[in-house]
DNA sequence: GCAAAAGTGTTTAGCTTACACCCATGA
DNA sequence: TCATGGGTGTAAGCTAAACACTTTTGC
């Protein structure tokens, strides 16, 4: 069989780009890059790059995970049970002219990750940090200011983190995704607080913990207790086997 | 700002995929093509083409669908409220095997639509035809018999196929999104019959009505009644402007 | 009349909610 | 002892599941 002919379609660049959202001191925060090269030079955008030519759009995403933040990734697919990040693809975001200097689809990815140190800038960015998401996205509505992050994100940036973030709060409500905010062990408080953090809402304490520990397969105690939190020990837990939390944990209107 | 040098980055070919759903007798079945071109010649595939130099993805699938089917694209995005078929973004595929030519990213898209009179085929495709899902689905596992159609889909074609059904059978759950495989008016009994055709489930009459009457902005009665399914004359309604639904409509355990 | 599909009413079981209350630790 | 967070008990209210029953048509 003959290779296509080149001119008989037109050549796209195919990015990855990656909302890693982690909980710090009870705020939902992304991981965002300031960008060292044209166009939006200095400007706050997603980490991310090139797709390679023999590279699957998941490798791209976990390659591109580590060189910025060392986490190693866990792909729902992947055949590896040691425990990581997750790692799922999010959308594909292709307007023609998203990017100024050519045809670029991106192939946005969804990270969540325990809470981390401060992440380690690699590749083209100037720096990197983690910021409030409600940080990165209100500087998008009309009033556009100027200063340290008081530009909206790089290209589509705030749209993509905002699907993201939506796709995060949205897939906690029915599976145990939540437990990937958290430490490999973790108290029912403490994942609790991740749900606070990410809905932005407050939940009781003990319909919480009555729901959590009486749906079988989604915590497994390790034995171990912890103080850390203060207060009476706490039971420590690791996630369980159950992927899909049935009936859901429900997200208080708002 | 300089364009980019085309040898820092490898070129891909972008396409669309459509993952075309409807409930036909019963069943929910899918449209296939059948390749008239190498590779995969004579087998049947999803519909789809490149994506064009100036066009966004969405556009490029609404086009495509309207090539192969004649269907207009209601987009949730688009502005316009005329009745159309439901399309949204499904997941985008780029394993660099994918396709033996070169290297192809396909970003996949969903349309849910109602039951149509049979396909026109349209572009390179021999032909097009309705399939139940199963019967698209089950030449994939180990024993591959040949026939009519009896091979499994091209490319990665069931995996794709495998993805838009699971997203549709989620999402009816908790949207009112089952209303996009109804004609503009309905009755509940032909929406129940489309739960319990994409579900593969029996769902009791009487509570369904119930629940789906129940829940404000989901149906708009029209005022007409039919007597098109026999029996006592039912009311018509149409698709309310509610887009979630709220507490989710029961999947039975199966 | 009879079959068939559309609707309504009622009971029961399970789940969420709200909140009273107790437990175990550090300071 | 007290503050703090962990954890249990319980009653009220809502919802879904199951199913008996009535309504309105075509044949």
């Amino acid at each position: 069989m003959p290779p296509y002919d080149p001119s008989a379609f037109p050549p796209f660049a195919v990015t990855v780009d990656l909302v890693v959202l982690t909980v710090r001191r009870h705020a939902l925060c992304a991981l965002a890059v300031r960008r060292g090269e044209p166009p939006f030079q200095g400007r706050w955008a997603l980490p991310g790059g090139f797709v390679r030519a023999d590279e699957d759009l998941g490798d791209a995403a976990a390659r591109e995970l580590a060189e910025e933040t060392g986490l190693h990734a866990q792909s729902p697919e992947g055949p590896s049970p040691t425990y990581g990040a997750h790692l799922e693809q999010l959308a594909t975001y292709g307007d023609p002219k998203r990017d100024p200097r050519m045809r670029v689809v991106s192939v946005a990815h969804l990270v969540l990750a325990p809470d981390l140190p401060a992440p380690t800038a690699g590749g083209d960015a100037h720096s990197a940090r983690w910021a409030p998401v409600e940080t990165l996205l209100e500087q998008d509505d009309s009033r556009v200011r100027e200063g340290e992050m008081g530009a909206p994100l790089a290209f589509d940036h705030a749209k993509i983190l905002s699907d993201g973030v939506e796709r995060a709060r949205s897939k906690i409500e029915y599976s145990s995704l939540a437990t990937a905010f958290c430490p490999r062990e973790f108290t029912v408080g403490e994942l609790r607080r991740v749900y606070e953090a990410v809905w932005g809402v407050a939940l009781d304490p003990r319909n919480f913990h009555r729901k959590v520990t009486g749906t079988p397969g989604f915590l497994v105690p390790t034995g171990g207790t912890t103080t850390r939190q203060g207060g009476r020990p706490a039971q420590l837990f690791r996630a369980g086997g159950a992927t899909l939390l049935n009936p859901p944990m429900l997200r208080p209107e708002v």
